[in-house]
DNA sequence: ATGAAAGCGCTAACAA
DNA sequence: TTGTTAGCGCTTTCAT
């Protein structure tokens, strides 16, 4: 490239740096030249000396839209940058989770966001020490990394509240379980299930406590739904600790023969565009997905450019009421 | 590494690479050396010299659980080999599309494989002719790329038929649009429309076809449901052309006060596992998206050890009947 | 079987 | 302001 348009390969590079020392007659000259040979540079070679210009996004998988909103706000925040970001799963398992960090590494990303609920916060830590890090997701807080995480205390108490104030007292709750080596306190689906305890307790309704323990997604609420109804003393709310097993736990209601919101109230979190529609009218908490994205971007940006210091980005839910809660006995349907 | 564990980086090389030209003891050090430093290749330094062994995925967005079966299949058959998956967001306008694919490029990339809607078959083969592809979901014939897709004409004559066999006669189609160069009849969504329209022609059914254009997604799904419920003579039956239109055009059903099956039947296309929820009970086609991702991966892999004949592979799509869909006029819901 | 050495395409230090 | 040069960490010849 730089020999057929009669120029050094410094000044090539310079231009595309934006580096100082350049005259903008030369600058002219080079940029000509890379337009007429359509030369891009080499992100690997790049790389060799410095930046690959490349982060890299680790989603435990792509079934929940919430991750969706995530990866757009990314997008977003990247597009005025020279940053490009890539996506990889981190799987089911701590193992292909730590797999799926070392793929990065060994591919010299410039740094990394991730959504790792499984990992220790000790290897976070040690990530960190090698690569610009943002940690979404989780509260724990640590010098080594950024976080970004949502409320899930303040969001979790509007949604109990909400219920305890439309007159419901047999209210259970369906939690996620993995294996993970987090501390369990610093783990949103912890903080949501803890929360929505203490919150019982604090309107005096500890003894009315029911816990599904199962999983967040369709299939597991539909299972934990299933089992609180079975109770000797069903529910007469649901709060799920997502709103993909929000789905599941409606469609349990209903094969029970059990009206929403009539016989049972049901609500989420996350507010997924499906909680919308009006056969589903999900009651969900919202926490701003897209937000949370582009500030993990931003965030990312800013160690890369060198900023050691640790920052925690936390985002303020809100409760989004539709049709799916209403008070206990109502005739509704 | 190399000279702290008293070996020449040739022999490291070899080993990692499999290499021939190693002796086992020399071998077993190196292993040795490896494991004790935690030595780790760099992927960007192996890519000046050959391989990056990294494949990317081009996805228009990670919304459509469809796609997430797409990449578990995949990541499942990467899991054998060397290589690494990364998913990168194709967007909704081609530029953006345009651009995740030379992103994929700068970095040097050992394959792509794309779902790819809005390219025109020309850019297709310009990429495939710099580095090994597998374009799926599209069903041109390229002499420069492999093709999966899902036999889109057999899974809409099988929603068409079931619907016919019934006894509906007026029934609907939600369509998707966007502004691709593709030539229209190499898009499945082009497909399953067109073959909706033949069906109903074969059934002497013609003047019953009605088709709103609208997206393949909830709200879209729900716009052109409404649209059509407000036709003079409304459906009795809509088949959306893709599940996450078919929840919303069940939403608009249900919202005009008609009921699932017994004034609107409504089928689906890509059996996304909500379709499975009891409340739900969508009739929908069943592509195995898993083995589309199994397949592409082992194509890409094929091209990548130096295959250039073109290959197809297509999945039969099947249908499976749920609640959504009865005989018109009966009690059901 | 082994390792020395060249070179992939860049960036950064330095010389001109 | 410019261009020459030395590497970055690998793979691949090619002597030994």
């Amino acid at each position: 490239m730089a020999t057929h348009a009669q120029v050094s390969v410094t000044a090539v590079s310079k231009v595309i740096r934006n580096a100082y020392g350049v005259s903008p007659a030369m600058k002219d000259r080079v940029k000509a030249a890379i337009e007429e040979l359509g030369y891009r540079p080499q992100a690997v070679a790049r790389g060799m000396r410095g930046r690959t210009f490349t982060i890299g996004l680790v989603l435990p998988h792509i079934r929940n839209p919430f991750f969706a909103d995530i990866l757009d706000g990314l997008t977003e925040y990247l597009e005025n940058t020279d940053y490009q970001a890539f996506m990889i799963q981190g799987g089911a398992t701590r193992k292909v989770e730590l797999r799926a960090v070392d793929a990065l590494m060994d591919r010299q990303v410039d740094g990394i966001i991730m959504v790792a609920p499984l990992a220790s916060k000790a290897r976070l830590e040690e990530v960190a020490k090698e690569k610009p890090t943002v940690v979404l997701a989780r509260h724990e807080r640590s010098s080594y990394y950024d976080s970004v995480f949502d409320d899930d205390e303040a969001g979790a108490e509007l949604v109990v509240n909400h219920l305890v104030e439309l007159g419901h007292r047999r209210i259970a709750h369906i939690t996620h379980q993995d294996d993970s080596q987090a501390r369990p306190a610093d783990l949103l689906h912890n903080i949501r299930s803890a929360t929505y305890e203490r919150v019982m307790r604090e309107h005096g309704l500890g003894d009315e406590i029911a816990i599904a323990t199962s999983f967040y997604h369709e299939q597991g609420g539909y299972e934990g739904a299933r089992e609180l109804l079975s109770r000797p003393t069903p529910p007469t709310a649901i709060f799920a600790g997502a709103d993909q097993a929000a789905l599941g736990a409606l469609a349990a209601v209903h094969e029970a023969g059990l009206s929403v919101p009539g016989d049972v109230s049901v609500a989420g979190y996350d507010n997924i565009h499906l909680a919308a529609l009006p056969n589903i009218a999900l009651t969900s908490v919202d926490q701003d997905g897209a937000e949370m994205g582009r500030a993990a971007g931003k965030l990312l940006l800013e160690r890369i450019e060198g900023r050691m210091t640790p920052v925690r980005f936390s985002v303020t839910p809100s409760l989004v009421v539709r049709g799916s809660t209403a008070a206990p006995g109502s005739s509704g349907d």
